[in-house]
DNA sequence: TTGTTTGCAAACCTTTTGCACGTTA
DNA sequence: TAACGTGCAAAAGGTTTGCAAACAA
């Protein structure tokens, strides 16, 4: 699966669903389809602004809510203040993420033995789990690095 | 483990770190003592309000981000803006919470597959990984029942 | 007494909403 | 053309900060 997949597919659902595709809609497609891992609104914003698109914040978070209404888009809390946002393939492969309490840097990672406990989890309690998010919170390898060396 | 062993512990802590036990900490750590699961801040200042104590909400807070820095208060984000918080025994046995995406009741589980699967994975990721936050969505047994019905 | 804590109000930051204008199908 | 999408500015909601008065040790 690789990411321009994801643009497609985006472009597709909001079309299929009766939406159009204007001119903030399309950018916030693009620049997402081209990202892996998770941006800030602000940051969405200030990319397409550096970009030459001006678009402005409010479509952003109104695109972003359209796509996560539909299960395209993913709001990740790394516990800093704020969302931050990234293209999900809806029933694909998903990650979650580490963040470093050091230097906010957020990694992203797989794990299948992760997912197995929480399908049993799923199942083993009564709620119907249609989702899950895992985030590890520690230090990086880099500032532990630094701070050893201190 | 009981619950007033944490306002035990969260006293101890506070002083011990040096810091004053005035009317608006030893009220917020009394009030989280006897609540097993999470509450927002407003909550808090709201039920501390009607018990009498007059509880600034910004005292609210700053008691709330003293405990969480000492890891005896965990903040947890159930995604309808704003978070909640909840006592956390450091080292302790700890808990995760499914939220209902229908009536946005919270449930807390425990589950030793689980944590066994995030021991093996911070091992395993480079990151030396200090804590880690799991969150459920699906649809509670209640609501569940209720859609089925109509 | 002396530095710390507190409540209030104002500031801040992220997100949402109202509205007039521009655009899409 | 008629409905929908967009940008801007204002509003809203949660959280933080400045400050003078109250308080704990």
């Amino acid at each position: 699966m690789t990411t321009s997949d994801w643009g497609a597919l985006a472009r597709r659902a909001l079309v299929g669903s009766g939406h159009r595709l204007g001119g903030a809609r399309e950018a916030v497609v693009r620049l997402l389809s081209r990202q892996h891992c998770c941006l800030s609104a602000q940051e969405i914003s200030d990319r397409l602004r550096s970009e030459g698109s001006s678009v402005g914040i409010a479509s952003v978070y109104r695109t972003l809510d359209l796509l996560h209404g539909m299960g395209l888009v993913q709001r990740v809390d790394v516990g800093e203040g704020g969302h931050r946002y990234e293209p999900v393939v809806p029933g694909g492969e998903h990650h979650h993420h580490a963040v470093c309490q050091s230097c906010g840097k957020v990694t992203a990672f797989e794990d299948r033995r992760l997912e197995d406990a929480i399908d049993r989890l799923s199942k083993r309690l009564g709620h119907g789990v249609v989702g899950h998010d895992v985030l590890l919170r520690g230090t990086c390898t880099r500032c532990e690095g630094r701070s050893r060396a201190a």
